[in-house]
DNA sequence: GCAGGTCAATACCCTACAGTATGGAAAAAG
DNA sequence: CTTTTTCCATACTGTAGGGTATTGACCTGC
């Protein structure tokens, strides 16, 4: 809650610094959490800048959108890494909890998909995500050999199992993923 | 959108009919879409009954997550077919998909979890459903022979899948889960 | 029929926000 | 030091919605 917004250096705004925030609060408490006002008092000023830098609402709404699709880079920063197919998936699996418990990112996954049930814009945005995802799984388990059938249906499951770390209620169940990890990639990269 | 929920047969409302009403509009568009005055636009009344029934709009979301709690009795439907465990299993995975597509049991899933993240209610309740859940999954796993400790793990993922399948943009990808299906439950039942 | 209980309509108050208009301060450009 | 641009505050309008109070309509038992 709250973490971090305040514009203590009362160095003046620009753009992004709205962006930031805004989709901090996405994150944390959803998209009808991101009014301007409220954005406003927590960064120590008045709507007043808000809307000089946004024509309204739906411009920030948009803006955040885009930034979370091209913050979608776990792959880039996986295939960076390089190795073996197996490897890349290993590596990718292991990022998970990790950034799920890091950076909330999971959080805002959840976020992000609630809100694509009640907007257009957003659906479009995490079916772009979600099938870049699943393709670039996909093409990896054929590398490692397998038909492009099977290979298919196991990007499909390992997705849901990543994805899942992110709704999952992970507070109450503390450490489990750890646990649970290296079984589970056993299991998907099994022939 | 706006399914069904106009009182034509003006028949005179109780509290069911405005939690029942409650509960769609909350797995459409979440809730903060459950909003008073808007139920009774779309019951075709006027706030002034929903007042006669409940003390507050809180009172509203409480029963709201009472018949959430309740409802999730999948497990029970699936013992009551009984069988092996292996074959409750396999029925109790099978129900997801057509769950999803039919009542969007999907749909309020996610609803849920978002909630959970802002409302210690909610999260109380989707941590009791989620351990419940993954216990009986353990559970049957243990009944085929898998040791404690892989079981849980296997539980786990296997209701990382289940959980997934609700949160997916599943219109875009059109009849992927029968596809998918039976390979992943022959993925996660393997010794 | 009529009395009491049940459900709903109306009118009202109050708060939270989305926008708009305008003026002012602070910084950058000249 | 001015002028211009950039950022922000203040004041205002309009709307959506939560909650209350009051009245009225219907329904049911007596």
């Amino acid at each position: 809650m709250n973490t971090q917004l305040k514009n203590n250096n009362n160095k003046r705004l620009g753009k992004e610094d709205w962006v930031l925030a805004a989709f901090t609060t996405l994150s944390e408490s959803g998209v009808a959490a991101v009014r301007v006002v409220v954005l406003a008092k927590n960064m120590g000023v008045t709507k007043g800048s808000f809307y000089w830098h946004f024509e309204n609402r739906q411009e920030l709404l948009d803006a955040i959108l885009k930034k979370w699709r091209l913050e979608q880079r776990v792959i880039d920063r996986v295939e960076a890494i390089g190795g073996t197919p197996k490897t890349m998936l290993k590596n990718l699996l292991a990022s998970v909890p990790r950034s799920v418990r890091r950076n909330k990112s999971g959080a805002t996954e959840l976020a992000v998909r609630s809100w694509a049930r009640n907007d257009e814009k957003a659906a479009e945005a995490v079916a772009m995500v979600d099938k870049e995802r699943i393709i670039w799984t996909q093409q990896r388990l054929i590398d490692m050999g397998f038909s492009e059938d099977i290979a298919e249906m196991r990007a499909f499951t390992i997705y849901s199992y990543i994805m899942a770390q992110g709704v999952f209620s992970t507070e109450k169940i503390p450490n489990i993923l750890e646990r649970i990890h290296d079984n589970a990639v056993e299991m998907f990269l099994q022939k």
